[in-house]
DNA sequence: TTACAAAACTAACGTTTGTTAGTTAATCGT
DNA sequence: ACGATTAACTAACAAACGTTAGTTTTGTAA
């Protein structure tokens, strides 16, 4: 039993309460009567909402870019990056469901250097998998189409899964990870 | 040229705060000084702040059902049918694209039946898909996958087209939407 | 030029916001 | 049994919120 500290409650349960309404429409004292306790309570373990809003999404930041640096660093082809890449984004989806949303929707919220790391980070993260699919489309691996609609067509997809995954959340990670990749890749028709 | 209202203008600007920040964080204080005006004199051409929202959301939603309901009612095979939802999506976007973000991202935000009418046209719009979709793997046009999967992975592409396409903003749209059907149908590899 | 309507203004309202200060109750190793 | 730590509490703050009321300015048509 690895024990949870009060701050990551606070964390856990502010991540679902923004996943629904957004960081700006939850107030702290939200957040406390979820505890069931009283808004000042909360800063006995936090400094400020926005530290709350921080934690949660430079956390799962800090996952895809970690994730990326490993696929990046091997020696497979675009296409099997790719097919990382897509797993990736399944299993920190599987983890870390809550502060996806808050990284999608509410990362604009950040502030000063934060808002700075996160946006760095996004950009490599995006920059990485561009030239992934640039250099399947060079080795004629992956179809010659711009490069950035095909980003984008995957990217999107691959970002909003949490909003789906739970809704059939049933589905077996590897099967899903296994349709996923053929929808993806091979397309539908 | 038809004369635009002040509530249009209205509607207008703040969609674009709604896009960058999300309704909650937007004060009509904001809204106003974008106008540059005070924020009291937004309530000679609006009744709430709510208004705002529901007008530009309702909008856009109804716009997708007319649409939807369009290409039910004819009589391509499924695999045409996506396609031209396809260009729907992106002729929504094109055309509305600030009201897309609020329809994504603050439709919850909806009060009474504003947001019982959204909520049902969003589901009946997503049960019209699904079945075109079924249709299509029933007919063999449509490989054998999970229709849900299908689903979702369409979907999610083009419901966050707004993000994408102001930033590379001047591709042709007749282009994109060849390019889109392409990625989308037939995949990348 | 006057009359009217449209659209701006100032001032204020009651609430809710994030946060601080100071205090009390519970838990725990010594 | 003790002192220390942890985590809750009440009370209050200044600022920002959406909104209302009443008044003045602006533009247009007669």
């Amino acid at each position: 039993m690895k024990p949870i500290t009060r701050k990551e409650e606070i964390v856990i349960v502010a991540s679902q309460l923004f996943k629904e309404r957004g960081y700006s429409a939850v107030s702290v004292r939200d957040i406390a009567e979820a505890m069931g306790i009283k808004a000042a309570s909360l800063y006995n373990h936090i400094s400020s909402k926005q530290e709350i809003l921080s934690t949660l999404v430079l956390r799962v930041a800090k996952e895809f870019t970690n994730g990326m640096n490993g696929v990046v660093a091997q020696k497979s082809s675009p296409v099997q990056k790719v097919e990382q890449l897509i797993e990736l984004h399944i299993d920190i989806t599987v983890n870390y469901s809550e502060g996806i949303a808050a990284l999608n929707n509410d990362w604009m919220h950040l502030e000063g250097e934060d808002l700075t790391s996160f946006v760095k980070m996004r950009d490599d993260y995006e920059e990485n998998f561009r030239n992934i699919i640039k250099d399947g489309i060079t080795s004629e691996e992956i179809k010659p189409h711009h490069p950035e609609v095909i980003l984008f067509a995957i990217l999107s997809t691959l970002r909003t899964l949490h909003l789906w995954y739970q809704k059939r959340g049933k589905l077996d990670v590897n099967i899903l990870k296994k349709d996923m990749v053929q929808v993806l890749l091979k397309g539908i028709v």
